[in-house]
RNA sequence: GGCGGCAUAGCCAAGUGGAAAGGCGACGGUCUGCAAAACCGUUAUUCUCCGGUUCAAAUCCGGAUGCCGCCUCCA
């Protein structure tokens, strides 16, 4: 099974060969610490943990860098208006960003370097770069020089032409080339500063991605990956900068993630229509958005909409159903049992993920997965138990691949309800009571309250079940309730 | 102005040459005191429109319409 991945830099799905076999060198854009994250940031989290998931599950030994832009104008901006100083800042939402990660479940990647701790290698840089005559000073400030790469454009498709005909770029009447950028800027009053041979100054952006991309990866490494919207400057110019002072070539494979949407609408802070993480998972349990996101190719654009939220909100329910129904089985030792639907469900999820990481397409098999349980459980024959198993650890996997299913069934139903009831307003005590009270009128035979105390449930949301082990109550979704909470 | 992308059922969405995945919803059935859940079945003879290439096109080519992104900080 050979993998194949979307190269923006071909344009090409290509098959994926590792520069070292059984390796693979994954360097991502992480994060500028200056706010919250918000879904936006967390779809390529969890675009590139799936990268990160599936390349191990496919037993490479991935080396996964994800750096921290811990300096730059806007943490500066925004020490200012806090009062409080850039590390501050910094620090702040380094905890806050890890709080998201963990939420969402997102694996921690082998490297996660903060640029402030690489200064040293960013001087060298730059001075490597003014040596080869790639750069140039004026004043405190060093730019990079985007005539004196040849290749400059090809990463983002355009020409230098092309893109001073754009006309939006800044004047600078000191600079070569308007297009050219800064790899290190002077320090103005009051602004952090490292001391350097070009003067007190500060690293531009993108120079802490060349730096620590070649020092934790080495140069050429396997991949590069961060969010469209980074092909150009910061990815052009990092590949700029680096190949221009190693004389190699920087990276083999380009992917980038597609945008989120809010209900149609670009997300910025000027509409205000930024939803931040933590707001997010007070509503719903991390996992659907991650279902919401995996049901889309992570390529295209996708728009954020409290509609889909809830379908996929629904169908992640009915996963962990699945799965409670199954731990009520007795499996004590018993052999799991392969069988020939549960081998061709398998080769259609990796087919599915080895062609570019259709997550898509894999999650059908989760959702065939789910039916043969269901099916194989409603059937209560005993001796389909050994192949029951199998199908549940072979769901547990792929699942886990996508980052899917990793709560214990408990644990999720826990959550779902409390989640639920706060919604509601109404407390878990009450809930059972009103629940009791109908096991009891049924036991009495007295349906018309037992359906008046389930029909009023149902108005909150709560749907009862009435099983052989008794009556249980779980959350269903209304649409009256929607947008509350 | 330049570059690029998208248009598939009621909704979301995969599929880029050979019988239209999956999810949500709806409807019918099994089950049930009635339900719910689960399962079974139905729900796009057709993929924005118009031409063309081909034995064969949602998929390739040309055109039209509509939507969106990037070119400036941005995941």
């Amino acid at each position: 099974m050979s993998l194949k991945v979307y190269n923006t830099f071909t344009g090409r799905k290509e098959k994926f060969t590792p520069i070292h076999e059984g390796s693979v060198k994954l360097y991502v854009c992480g994060v500028t610490v200056y706010d919250h994250c918000h879904i936006g940031h967390a779809r390529s989290a969890i675009v590139f943990d799936v990268v990160y998931r599936y390349f191990t599950a496919k037993g490479y030994d991935v080396k996964f860098v994800k750096n921290f832009t811990d300096i730059d104008d806007k943490i500066i901006k925004k020490a200012q208006e806090e009062g409080i100083s850039w590390k501050e800042v910094g620090d702040k939402y380094i905890t806050s960003f890890y709080e998201d990660m963990e939420a969402l479940h997102i694996l921690k990647p082998t490297y996660e370097p903060k640029a402030t701790e690489h200064i040293d290698d960013m001087v060298h840089l730059v001075e490597t770069l003014l040596s080869k005559g790639n750069a140039y000073r004026i004043d405190g400030d060093v730019y990079f020089s985007v005539e004196s790469y040849r290749e400059y454009g090809e990463l983002s498709k355009r020409t230098l032409e092309e893109m001073m005909a754009g006309a939006r770029v800044e004047i600078n009447e000191r600079k070569r080339n308007p297009l050219d950028f800064a790899l290190w800027k002077a320090s103005k009053e009051g602004e952090p500063y490292w001391n350097t041979p070009f003067g007190k100054g500060r690293p531009g952006w993108h120079i802490e991605c060349s730096v620590m991309s070649a020092k934790y990866l080495g140069n050429p490494f396997d991949i590069h990956g961060g969010g469209k919207d980074l092909i150009f400057p910061h990815h052009e110019n990092e590949r700029a900068q680096t190949e221009s002072a190693t004389g190699m070539r920087f990276v083999n494979y380009w992917i980038h993630n597609g945008f989120v949407n809010f209900e149609k609408e670009k997300m910025s802070k000027s509409l205000g229509n930024i939803l931040l993480i933590k707001d997010f998972v007070k509503k719903y349990h991390p996992e659907v958005l991650r279902l919401f996101f995996l049901s889309n190719h992570y390529r295209s654009p996708i728009d954020y909409n409290e509609k889909s939220i809830e379908d996929n909100n629904n169908a992640l329910n009915r996963l962990y159903y699945a799965l409670e129904r199954v731990a009520d089985i007795q499996k004590k030792g018993i052999t799991p049992q392969k069988y020939t639907e549960a081998d061709e469900i398998e080769r259609n999820f990796y087919e599915a993920m080895d062609d570019d990481f259709n997550t898509a397409l894999a999650l059908s098999s989760i959702f065939e997965i789910s039916r043969t349980l269901n099916r194989m459980i409603d059937e209560g024959d005993e001796s389909l138990v050994p192949f029951i198993v199998y199908a549940h650890n072979q769901l547990i996997s792929f699942a886990n691949i996508l980052g899917l299913l990793e709560d214990e069934v408990n644990t999720f139903n826990v959550y779902e309800k409390q989640r639920h009831v706060n919604r509601i307003g109404l407390a878990l005590p009450a809930i059972e009571e009103m629940v009791q009270e109908r096991v009891e009128a049924r036991k009495n035979r007295d349906y018309k309250k037992a359906d008046r105390i389930r029909d009023i449930l149902s108005e909150k949301g709560i749907i009862l079940q009435d099983t052989p082990k008794g009556t249980e109550w779980r959350v269903k979704n209304i649409p009256s309730l929607k947008g509350e909470g």
